[in-house]
DNA sequence: ATTAGCACTCTAACACGATGAGTGCTAACA
DNA sequence: TGTTAGCACTCATCGTGTTAGAGTGCTAAT
């Protein structure tokens, strides 16, 4: 059978009323608010047809359908055309210029989660191919000492370590030399053995130090477990009625509240493709890797700061999600982040 | 009327029983499971004066009787004997010693969220009272300078500036010892106008540089909205049918969430006391200055990890939630929070 | 190919009665 | 005077039966 004009207007029309009700819509709905001037019998064989096709699903005999994953996977691919998001906001919250990373993600979080009333979640922005801009090393007591790196990005990171044997100002002095010639510009990748080494020679007796202040970087910069990620909105899911079975609200709150499990999700995104749709993915029922959410759906974008410094976005929501203002909001936010922060 | 012996033991019988089942507890109840040896129609009697009296409560005419909020109130009070916890998982967590404070009160509202089974929060420590350990000024680049500064309990602040006028390594090198020879070993509050006057003078043409570090150091310091409030385990709330009317629970978990109203809760907590319930306190119902947990309990505490480093934790549940238990937990807790700073 | 009409199915909503837990009251008892 | 047995009463809960309405599938007519 082929999915002609007439059946993909009427799946059309029956995923945007599905849309907005949340309801099985019958046929006589469709033939009522349509301009195809069809009688609902008709609609009832074309609808018929369309679910034998698997677009869209019967939940009981006498109800009206509703759009499976692969009616909304048709939807989303070919049906949609993105709607121009009013989020002019995004750029007020921008112009605030948090300073603080972490800070302006959680204010992106929440505000996507306001304006779309659905779950939100970002990561923040992953450093492993950033260059260290430069390295400091203080001393807090004779056998403490501090390093503070910062990386490309403005990014910065503090590491207390111990020493075993006793360092004094000038030494610490010395070695913050050392350190900068040799590591400023680098990325993590390009830190090896031989450099090590030959660092290692040029601090003569505070060898130790440099292996541990290597070692400090290594982890401050890695730091996978570090990967902070911030949801807002969780509770919106609270209020769409199918998702009201209460186990399942919980585990899937769950979920959001601990984080874990989202990781995959977010460092699995595409990487930014720059076309339209620039990174932007859709993940419709039990098309995501995290089962709690099997009976929801995920749009991800991925943005980036600057070079290499970037995370991922995911709203979370019902597979009757409003599909168009999502995609449009994430759109736009990117946007408004290249324009802040790439043409800075 | 007066709340004589057996009267308080039937009371006791009914809060115990009612902790446990979540349900009301019939006359009938209490007498086959109390040693009192008493015919349900005398304890019927004695309920209904613990009604009059307020103590206990029936939410209909046939049903049994559940504590009210003055009910808890003498129970925690009077009844209570704490339980001695088996929180020594606690003392592992600590011995990981998690370099940084953050993660580790993410850690401790986990453990605790796990441990009672209800939602927890904890804020972050309050710096006021603390002193500069020192400051470290670096150059970035030639306009933008990077602060560190380190408070008692190590404690790393980091804030980045922008100057107007240049500055070299040495100016840099040169501020920092102006820096670190008036500030070290000040609190916020010892910083007056007039030693920034002298700091000034020193700093002969960088007097600008000194004005924004100080800023700096103030807001890095102070932050108010820096507060950070961890939770963990809200949906654990969900599992409590006397909390699962829909709009309630979204409220409430909502309230979590956000974390706004939280500070008040968490920042109005008592000192701590040094006695036996060291700072720990219970407020039942409608005691709870947040509007959205009218329906529920929570138990604060407060502690301290170096001198003057204090923040908040809360636990909160049903109003039955297991009070010994809690605060057993929390003393615990506390304990070993000291064991392990204080006497370091 | 489209449509009107009809029989059929299924859910949601409501009423009804049975059940049982629990109470309050009264009268008898120690 | 305190305690208890007994009884009538209340009320939430649960299962059942009924009804209304929405929606379908099929068939026959257009």
């Amino acid at each position: 059978m082929e999915l002609d004009e007439r059946k993909i207007k009427i799946l059309n029309s029956i995923i945007q009323t599905y849309l907005i009700t949340g309801e099985p819509v019958g046929s006589r709905t469709i033939s009522k608010y349509t301009d195809l001037n069809l009688s609902s019998a008709t609609i009832r064989n074309e609808m018929s047809d369309l679910e034998e096709m698997g677009y869209i699903i019967q939940p009981h005999t006498s109800a009206g359908r509703i759009p499976s994953d692969k009616g909304y996977r048709f939807y989303v691919d070919n049906l949609m055309k993105e709607k121009v998001a009013e989020v002019d906001e995004v750029k007020e919250v921008f112009l605030q210029k948090a300073d603080k990373i972490d800070r302006l993600l959680k204010q992106v979080a929440k505000l996507l989660a306001v304006n779309t009333n659905y779950a939100t979640m970002i990561s923040g922005p992953q450093y492993k191919r950033n260059k260290i801009k430069f390295v400091q090393l203080s001393r807090v007591e004779a056998d403490q000492l501090l390093v503070v790196i910062m990386i490309d990005g403005n990014i910065i990171k503090n590491r207390l370590i111990q020493v075993r044997q006793e360092v004094g100002e000038e030494e610490v002095a010395k070695l913050n030399i050392v350190l900068n010639t040799y590591l400023q510009g680098l990325s993590l990748m390009e830190i090896n053995m031989e450099l090590v080494q030959r660092m290692k020679v040029q601090a003569s007796e505070y060898q130790e130090i440099i292996r541990e202040v290597i070692d400090a970087i290594a982890v401050a910069v890695q730091e996978e477990d570090d990967l902070e990620i911030y949801t807002s909105g969780t509770t919106n899911l609270l209020s769409y009625p199918e998702l009201n079975d209460k186990e399942k609200a919980r585990a899937l709150i769950s979920t959001l509240e601990e984080k874990k499990e989202l990781t995959d999700l977010l460092l699995n995104a595409p990487d930014d493709d720059e076309g339209e749709k620039r990174g932007i993915q859709v993940y419709i029922g039990s098309e995501t890797p995290v089962t709690s959410m099997k009976d929801c759906s995920i749009v991800t974008a991925t943005y980036e700061l600057e070079e290499g410094v970037q995370g991922t976005i995911g709203i979370i929501g019902p597979k009757r999600m409003d599909y168009k203002k999502v995609v449009g909001n994430l759109q736009t936010l990117m946007n408004q982040l290249d324009e802040i922060y790439k043409k800075k």
